[in-house]
DNA sequence: CGATTGCCGACTGTCGACAGTTTTTCTTCT
DNA sequence: AGAAGAAAAACTGTCGACAGTCGGCAATCG
């Protein structure tokens, strides 16, 4: 019997590696660690009931991620993004947004329009019910990264996960919602319409103006989380 | 003061971790790991007289880097490229690329042509010299670094610098020079015209040329590689 | 003769410990 | 009292060890 070459996932017993991965990430965005605060591993394990191998093997998991920087022989610490690096991170962000919209509209496919007209409409409902700003920014992300999936390249899905660790921490340096309630769902919309008329010249227009939307308003609430 | 003579057989000094790293990296692409391979941890940190923990976190910089894959249990195995992912690899440099030259060409700087400039003296000069073809990838990969360094965008160099260690691994898999010798250093050069000309659609024809010619030079090696 | 099951070696995941370094605290002198 | 310096505490980098798990091999069963 050879191995299906899919390989799912079964109920694989998680390491204690990825389990202190997830409940850093978690930490960190709930920011119930501050910026720039350092994370003692011996305590981290004390903590958490393990020893420091785990811990040290996740923690350099999520300095890959940007969610954390190492000193040499001082530790970690938690990523403090400067107002400089928000505009890096959303500028990598739109020439990446841009390429994949650029390859759904040349390779226009009925079934992606649905996918993420789906995932809009899931949206939308989740802004009306009034979830957690959490809860909504994970389904945004979603939508960017059903988009990333469509193209069929992995690789550039990859880096733009890579990249929605960061924007999560973003987010987290913001705090609690400001405005934008159902209105960023619904903003969405445009970028269908903009796919579905089958114009590159529209997408662009379309994407630049949606990743340019969202920089400002973290650019924006960072810079009044700041001043608070 | 320390020991010069220490009983330690071979690394010492520098961060262990680094150490590993930089010695799977070259171990890697000099191929003398066969891609699939699986890696020993036990084995490879006795044969560098150490123990398994820098082993396993320099192991695992690799994997985010691309250059190995981790599978649960079993350990760690040189990453296999498939010809696909050969394709999404470029596609992705193309997207990098075509946001750094855009920028280069909308924010003009004179220092910067001349840095550039000077990189393509020098890797002429290193192709006329007959140099082996690692270091003429490292100073071709070195030009578009500058460029990237030139957007200013620290984010976007990080992207570029984590999907250079993977087009290492693909000219790693090509093995030996087919041809090539001085033709790609020379044909940089169309891009610093393009820059010159301060036109942001020549930039984008030379970059997509340029990137083009690197994709099909290194699909076809990788499949005389394999036909071989 | 082919398929299944139990055993064996090898290896990874995890742990506790030690040494060197960095940071903090406490002392001492001006 | 304040600053410089020394001792102490805390922490990271690294190590060797142990236990659970995986793949392969052989004995067993149909």
């Amino acid at each position: 019997m050879s191995e299906p070459s899919d390989t799912k996932p079964f109920i694989q017993q998680r390491n204690l590696v990825d389990q202190v991965a997830d409940y850093l990430t978690q930490a960190i965005i709930q920011r119930r660690y501050v910026p720039g605060e350092r994370l003692s591993e011996v305590s981290l394990a004390g903590d958490l009931g393990i020893s420091r191998a785990p811990v040290r093997e996740a923690a350099r998991l999520l300095e890959s991620r940007g969610l954390l920087v190492s000193r040499p022989r001082r530790g970690f610490f938690v990523r403090a993004l400067e107002a400089r690096e928000l505009g890096d991170i959303f500028d990598l962000r739109l020439a990446l947004e841009r390429h994949a919209i650029e390859h759904l509209v040349k390779h226009y496919d009925t079934e992606v329009e649905k996918r993420l007209s789906r995932q809009v409409e899931r949206m939308c409902e989740i802004a009306d019910s009034g979830a957690d700003e959490g809860a909504r920014i994970e389904e945004d992300l979603r939508f960017h990264r059903l988009m990333f999936e469509a193209t069929g390249n992995h690789r550039l899905l990859r880096a733009f996960e890579d990249l929605s660790h960061e924007l999560r921490l973003c987010i987290a340096l913001i705090g609690k919602t400001h405005e934008a309630p159902d209105s960023i769902a619904g903003s969405h919309w445009w970028l269908l319409e903009a796919l579905k008329s089958g114009d590159a010249r529209s997408c662009r227009k379309a994407i630049d103006y949606h990743i340019g939307v969202a920089r400002d308003y973290v650019i924006q609430g960072v810079h009044e989380a700041q001043v608070r």
